[in-house]
DNA sequence: TATGAATGAGCATTCATTCAT
DNA sequence: AATGAATGAATGCTCATTCAT
């Protein structure tokens, strides 16, 4: 079924041209041709592959999430701050995808579709990481809680003030924030 | 003569009424007659407070500020979990306010006038915390950012999931994320 | 009747800072309230003199013909180059009042109130200059018209081009107009 | 593929369409609604073809131009007092252009892409018509600004007083104005 | 008389969606 | 499958007019 292929290839291409546009414009300013040109298709091409904008919107929303969480997800991820630093908005790329990311936050409490989306990404993630805790925490899930809440709470605060935070200085926030937290497993760990 | 009224009062309910739309249909839904109905008038007087649009939303985004932060404001603030908790989105008036913070934060990278509204707000609030903070930690400054980000990072999950995090749950991961911070500040206040 | 005086002439006073208001902005881009600036009061005191915004803009029709036309509506106004080269847009105020003079002829023929005005000078003015020519032409009323035309043409294209078209060209152009037509006359003048 | 447009063609359609609009509701009252009715089309397909409603009102002037004057731009053009006339608001179809003419003639002093329009058209006008006089009179250009004077001065009387000014009586009036002129060149031209 | 706040209809403009080709 | 022209509803903004004071 290479046509299949193609179809979901050609919605992913789609998604995530909506990704650099949106971080390029913004969620509220983006149009519809604006996430066409990105892809180098048509307003008609996109109307193919979605039923209609909203879809588009969610299918980002997806790219995105899958961008920034796809190196935390895997299995053996090990949790340190190094490897949580690489979430941080510490690059170009990484800021543009929490712009985007915070963008879909404002929308989210009107939007059930993009809610759900939300909770079963914080739903992984958070089953995830207390998975890699567990044994080494008392309250793994909590502590996965804590970790999660610490990036968002960094990120939040770096995209809305990117020029006052270089790299450095986020990965002291989150050594300041979650380095007890972590300290507390490692022992544990060896 | 001519009705007197208080300009600036006037502005105060405008933005206020605002803050209640957006929190009712979201920053990107909103619009210009729901605020004008919210407020009790009609589109035409919003024109005679507000250059356009774009003044009304700095103005909720002002406003919602002040409800959020007037609290933890004053200089003989303490700072306490309880205290810190009454930020988060504990109550109805608290979520609703957080649903439109958060909505914010996906349009201040694109429009500076909101940007400097957010700094400034992050800047008072910080050097308000690092000051109640200070002589009782060594570097106040960061932990009156860990704190922020905390409860950020909290209030991003708690308004993406009410349902899931009851006040008592927001307050226990509150404690396990700033437990320690506070723990190493109390003994130096007695 | 002091009181009618005074309303009279706060009619014309309103009327007056309208010209000036319409050669600045234009008579389609003009506002009530530009006009109640320019005559230093407030939209409502227009209302107590006028019945709507056409009324104002008829009246400031009446008030440039007048200001274009009060000199050579004299009955002993002799019929020289000179003297008509001065209604021509000759000096700031003359091009001023030609502009506003200009905007109305677009506007005319969709409101009878303001054609009505227009035939009326044109019949009083052409009136005028044919008595003045009487017995000194064989058809005083086509050479009146023909001087009225004149004026207009190059008060058209002058108003269109001003910076082309110094004093001394207008007078050129109208020499080369009018000047068989006034040499006709003057030998009989004397 | 898409339906192929000839999309010169399609502004010019428009253009013409608000010159029609134009000439029956005014310049000042014209809407695009109106404009989109008379052109068959939606407003939204105004707007793929102009920018704003500026530009559609800057091509019917353009427009109504060539209407008016693509009979005497022509270089082998005779110059009598019959090919004048012919110019004048003696149809219907001419009045309703005069109309639309004197329309702009208000509003080109504030729009500087309007004026632009007129002095290009004048400069086009005058030269052709100082090529047509050239060797037959002492001053080409100076006669044919007189003229196009003559043309634009009782096209505004007709147009502001149409029923009082049949064809017979503009051309009587174009006579006694350009005939010396005229009589002046025309024995050079034999 | 005069003020100027408030009204609300009117309009240009935007843009997701549709559909003939 | 893809184009992009066309639709038309939606909405922010303007501004003449009204009216309580």
């Amino acid at each position: 079924m290479p046509k299949l292929v193609d179809h979901e290839e050609r919605r992913r291409s789609i998604a995530s041209a909506a990704v650099d546009a949106i971080a390029d414009q913004g969620l509220d300013a983006v149009k519809l041709t604006d996430i066409a040109k990105a892809a180098g298709v048509t307003t008609g091409a996109v109307a193919h592959y979605f039923s209609d904008k909203d879809a588009v919107l969610a299918a980002a929303l997806d790219e995105v999430c899958t961008r920034l969480f796809s190196g935390i997800d895997a299995p053996d991820h090990e949790l340190t701050l190094d490897s949580i630093t690489e979430v941080l908005p510490v690059t170009p790329e990484r800021r543009a995808e929490w712009r985007v990311w915070l963008a879909y936050w404002g929308r989210a409490p009107n939007v059930p579709a993009l809610r759900q989306i939300h909770q079963q990404y914080y739903d992984e993630i958070e089953e995830g990481t207390a998975k890699t805790i567990a044994g080494r925490h008392p309250e793994p899930r909590r502590a996965a809680a804590a970790i999660i809440a610490a990036v968002d709470g960094i990120g939040v605060r770096v995209t809305l003030e990117p020029e006052l935070w270089p790299p450095e200085r986020q990965r002291a926030l989150l050594e300041t924030m979650i380095g007890p937290l972590l300290t507390s497993i490692q022992p544990q760990t060896v």
